[in-house]
DNA sequence: TATTAAAAAAACAATCCTGTATGTTTTGGC
DNA sequence: GCCAAAACATACAGGATTGTTTTTTTAATA
């Protein structure tokens, strides 16, 4: 049932078996349709059936394993959550700058970092279960503690990404919600008209007034 | 049918009468219930019979005036885009300074505004038809000419609002790209945690960033 | 007042989606 | 090889939504 196990191959079963095995080999591959059905047709089109014919399952087989249409929503919505921090993991590992002084290339890196970060497909499968959340009031209670998780964990990398801010209080807050706001205001607007410039721009200015920040930070301490 | 002006009481008819202003009345009613469905119910939730019910009218009447449901909502998306341009509007002429020198106050101000319009309940609408047309070809179609007609005049009014840039190159666009994917940005996170000291926080950084821009601008003249 | 056309309401058919119930196949253990 | 349980597939009932058709009401005008 529910409660996947964030590897797929999952040999720790009390039935260790085949069977098992390809159990949640299935139940992956419709977690994993779950979301691309997200990305392809909303959150709100997303039937039980599209889900099955995008996983090439039976809509039977599939509400074998997850009984009713919000269990899957849900399942998916965790397993989404675990992609999104591996992704955001693996993004920040190509910095290759934890101990190096903070020059403008490394901030400049981990804007393009944040920004390519916003235009992955499970950014906008996860924004588009935000905006259906809005509306949907089971679908946000079940949000709050992901979102709240999400938000943690951020943070969290980001100080140990940049072990020279950790210290210097709230200044390292102000320039995550600089990034943040602003990589994802970009990636939800349209620009319609001159979108490569304006972007290039953005993320110059970005990187400047980060420094800026950390400019004040540490002259402040 | 369709066409509706702009004004609710249209009196330029051929058979200006009773019945046609309360037509056209009526119509005003069902666009603006069509709009707050999007916000109560979500665009892809809101369904014609919803949409009667608000406006306190029977399906069929409603129907007798839009043909179809596509019909209904894209005549209520051409009524918000007009209703956000007057907002926009009617915002922006609470800052007293179209002449005064561009001080730090003037320049929080126009930030404030964006703020507020970014949470405005026509941005909550604007946006979740936005996103369902990510998914919908139609509605892109459609929402093409609206947005770029929005890009521009938002462009306009604010070369207008601040006269002193106007000439100064592409400073001024940076500048309105920074302040409207920041606020878009914040309006769309949920920022669970320590909202309002976060976007207090957001709105004085803005506003030393305007400036810092537009001390560039001038120097560069 | 009677007539006619527009407006409003109601009824209907077709489609889609969910959840369930039933039937068939496959797997693991004896 | 056989049996029970899980896995998988199919079929069906109930509800919702859309667009169309049909009926009733309302208003303008002769």
């Amino acid at each position: 049932m529910g409660k996947l196990e964030t590897s797929p191959k999952n040999g720790a079963r009390k039935n260790a078996g085949w069977q098992a095995e390809k159990s949640t080999m299935m139940q992956v591959a419709i977690l994993e349709s779950a979301i691309d059905c997200f990305i392809d047709l909303g959150y709100s089109n997303t039937t039980t059936a599209k889900i099955a014919e995008y996983a090439k399952v039976s809509r039977g087989a599939m509400m074998h394993h997850f009984p009713s249409r919000l269990r899957v929503l849900q399942a998916a919505i965790e397993y989404l959550h675990k992609k999104r921090l591996q992704e955001y993991d693996t993004l920040m590992a190509n910095i290759d700058a934890p101990d190096r002084e903070l020059s403008r290339e490394v901030f400049y890196e981990s804007v393009q970092m944040a920004w390519r970060y916003a235009n992955l497909p499970s950014f906008i499968a996860y924004q588009e279960i935000l905006a259906a959340s809005r509306t949907d009031r089971e679908l946000a209670e079940f949000m709050a503690p992901v979102e709240r998780d999400f938000e943690n964990q951020y943070r969290e990398h980001a100080k140990s990404m940049f072990p020279h801010w950790s210290d210097l209080g709230e200044y390292l807050d102000l320039a995550i919600d600089v990034v943040v706001f602003t990589t994802q205001g970009m990636a939800l607007s349209h620009m319609v008209q001159n979108k490569e410039a304006r972007v290039d721009k953005m993320l110059n200015f970005i990187t400047d007034q980060l420094q800026l920040i950390y400019g004040s930070a540490v002259n402040e301490s």
